[in-house]
DNA sequence: ATAAGTGCAAATCTTTTGCAAGTGC
DNA sequence: GCACTTGCAAAAGATTTGCACTTAT
C-alpha cells in the first residue's frame, strides 16, 4: 500500500473515530480497499477485494458500509449508466466524461462546473451538490470512427 | 387531448413510418400518453396509463417499446435517483435539478450548459449527448431549512 | 409469407430489510 | 451492559430474456 493511501486511510479511520462512530471491521477493510483503488468501484468489486484479502464480510454489509460512508460524505455514490452504482472516497470533488460507444471514462477536473454552479444559484436559488458526476457523450476516437462510417 | 399534443403525436408516427419502422400498438399508445403527460413517466406509469384506456400491453413490452424508442432517439431515458429511471420525449432538450431534501424537481432550459458544452469540447474533445440531464442539489426552500436547524 | 414484435413467465441483477446473534466502547 | 453492527436469508424492485404465438407490411 503506498504511504499516501496509508496515510489517507489512517486520516478516515481518525475522523469518524473522532466524529463518535465505532471502528468495525467491515469498515475499516471498506475504506482501505477504497483508498488503495484510487478509481470507482461497485459494492460487488469491494465485496470481492476484501474476500483477496481474506476479509469475510457479507455483501449486504458492504452495501450497508457503503451506503453508510455516503450518507456520512466520506464516499460518493455515482450512477455511472453501467448497472451498478460505483463508490469513490469524496476527498477531490472531480467528474467524469463516459463514451456510449466505447465506454471509455475520461476523469475531468471540478473546476469545468464553477460557471454552471454560479449559473443555477443566481437563477433559481439552487445549490448543486455536484460532487462526483457523470456526463455521457462520445469521445475523440468514436467521433472520428462515427464519421468515418458516415462517410463509407 | 390537446392540439399540439395530437399533432406531436402524429408527427412521430409519420417519422417512425418514414424509417421504415412498423407501427404497433403498444409503440402508438406509448407515444401518445408520452405526448399527453409534457412530463416524464416511469415505464411502470405508462403501463398504467395503458391500460386506463383500456389497452392491454405487457410490462415486459413496455419496456421493450420505451428501450426501442430511446434507441432510435426518440425519447430519453433518465435516472433521476428515483429508483426507476423515466422517460420523455426527446423534443427540446431540457434538464432537471433535483433537490435531494424535498425531492422538488426543477425544469431548466439547456441554454446553462453552451458553455460546458464548448469547454469540454475544446479541453477534451469530447462531445457530450446531454439530452436530458439530473442535476441534485438543495433547492431555495431548503437551503434556508437547514439555515435555519443550523441555527437553534 | 415472413421478418419483426408481443405475451407470458421466469430469470437476472442490484439493492434493501427483518431478525437473531455478535461486538465496540 | 447496551446500543449499534453484522450475518444470513429472504424480499423487493427494476429490467431483461427465452420461446412460442401473433401481426404489420
Amino acid at each position: 500500500m503506498p504511504d499516501n493511501s496509508i496515510n489517507h486511510y489512517h486520516r478516515l479511520i481518525q475522523e469518524l473515530r473522532a466524529r463518535g462512530f465505532r471502528i468495525t471491521t467491515p469498515r475499516c477493510w471498506t475504506l482501505r480497499v477504497l483508498s488503495e483503488q484510487s478509481g470507482h468501484m461497485t459494492s460487488e468489486q469491494v465485496y470481492q477485494s476484501l474476500h483477496e484479502y481474506d476479509i469475510q464480510v457479507d455483501e449486504a454489509t458492504v452495501y450497508r458500509t457503503l451506503q453508510w460512508l455516503a450518507d456520512n460524505r466520506i464516499v460518493t455514490r455515482t450512477n455511472l449508466g453501467l448497472g451498478a452504482d460505483v463508490f469513490s472516497l469524496y476527498h477531490e470533488p472531480h467528474h467524469h466524461l463516459v463514451c456510449l460507444n466505447c465506454r471509455a471514462t475520461i476523469e475531468i477536473d471540478d473546476s469545468v462546473f464553477a460557471d454552471l454552479r454560479s449559473d443555477l444559484r443566481k437563477a433559481h436559488g439552487f445549490v448543486p451538490q455536484m460532487d462526483h458526476f457523470a456526463i455521457f457523450g462520445l469521445c475523440k476516437l468514436c467521433q472520428s470512427q462515427a464519421t468515418d462510417q458516415a462517410a463509407d
